[in-house]
RNA sequence: CGAGUACACUGGGCAGUUGCGGGUCUCUUAUGAGACGUGAGGAAAGUCCGGGCUUCACACAGCAGGGUAACGGCUAACGGCCGCCGAGGGUGACCUUAGGGAAAGUGCAACAGAAAUAAACCGCCGCUUUUGCGGUAAGGAUGGAAAGGCGAGGUAAGAGCUCACCGGCAUAAAGGAGACUUUAUGGCCAUGUAAACCCUACCCGAAGCAACACCGACAGGAUAUAAUGCGCCAGCUGGGCGCCAAACCGACAGGUGGCUUGAACUGCGGAGCAAUCCGCCGUCUGGAUAGAUGACUGCCUUAAAUGACAGAACCCGGCUUACAGGUGUACUCAUUUU
RNA sequence: AGGGAUGUCGUCAAGCGGUAAGACACAACACUUUGACUGUUGCAUUCGUAGGUUCGAAUCCUGCCAUCCCUG
């Protein structure tokens, strides 16, 4: 089971976009850069371009969802700032789908074997 | 059966696996584990009104400024609601209505038309006579609006000049809580616009939970020497209060409280046409702080369940706007049958 | 949470109740061997949208919609 905190931050952010590497599917986009901390860290974000705020509170929730059910079963190789941001066709997605969306993302950025 | 009107309700349910926030209890211990129970709406939205609460003199005055506008009631309050009156619409159930004042004053009314708030272009009549004077507002083209409408009498021609009916105004009486309604009498008058300025009546102190209070850390600034100073209450004028270095002001960025028991809700009874109010019994029913209430699966109901609009951020009362589908109650119209 | 502004042709815009100026662009014609320049002509199903006031509304009032900005 994979420890992490979140991601809040405004300046953690700007910076994971800055120096991270990116991998991008219609489903969502991940970004993801080394950190230092010690522990994993996440955050989401949901652009007022997705919907009001029911829609991006459901993006919200399902991304959620995706990751918990990705690191009770994988573990990282070391310790990340993991950002995801939510596309216009997250919404109307399922949880699964955006779990396999994600896997094969973080495997193209390195942070899963 | 069809077409409608008004009001009210609903906005999937159950089970399993796996997660999240707050609370209570227990065990460990100084942050973890376990158990129990709980966790978005009718609009939580827009932020258009009103109030509570907090701070500013336990908070003041005048002016300025803003708002409301038939009448009676309800309410903590309201620009809200209920009832009712007037006006308008609909065959009807019913719906709409910023609905005070135009004889306090000012402004505006383009174009057209003779003339637009003040009389005379054509016309009609009389007298003069060959172009004038006087009377008149019946008729004429324009316009949203042309000096109440229409008919009769009357007249030189006409005219509310007189009369009947209708409409408007004033006075009186009756009914009503009142707006107002009805009846009688009178004279014939007064263009429209106040969502133009304005007048009248009533109401409004300001700012907002990022308020405010406390704790901890960081760390600067200016002026005066007891008032002719500085600061505070949106604008102006008053007036008031606080203050002397242990004070004042500004900036930075954390934590705790404020925070949910409330003009609360369920049920029963009573008053009232209703809005609403009163009494009794019972209940505790979100409080996050980058922001919880989720994800997946199965079954059932269904035309459809992946499929209405939509997410609390201090809290209430309204208004406005969005809303797939479904349900109930009362009523109206039309057709058919009895 | 509080406050403010704007919406007019494809673009930029004027218009303080009387029927929508102007510029660029676009289209047609003329000029030219052709093009550019220049000249002439044309181009607003109604001023974001739905109602109301008024004889008459882009303008006044009210409710919505969209965009932008400010304060903490």
């Amino acid at each position: 089971m994979q420890k992490y905190l979140s991601l809040n931050q405004n300046t953690d952010f700007q910076r994971t976009y800055h120096r991270g590497k990116s991998s991008a599917k219609p489903a969502l986009v991940v970004y993801c850069l080394k950190n230092r901390v010690g522990i994993c860290r996440v955050g989401i974000t949901t652009s007022k371009k997705i919907g009001n705020a029911v829609q991006r509170n459901r993006s919200r929730r399902i991304i959620r969802a995706a990751y918990q059910s990705i690191f009770s079963k994988y573990s990282l190789k070391g310790n990340y700032d993991i950002i995801f941001v939510a596309r216009t066709k997250t919404k109307y997605l399922k949880s699964t789908d955006i779990e396999k969306a994600m896997l094969s993302c973080l495997k193209e950025v390195g942070a899963i074997e």
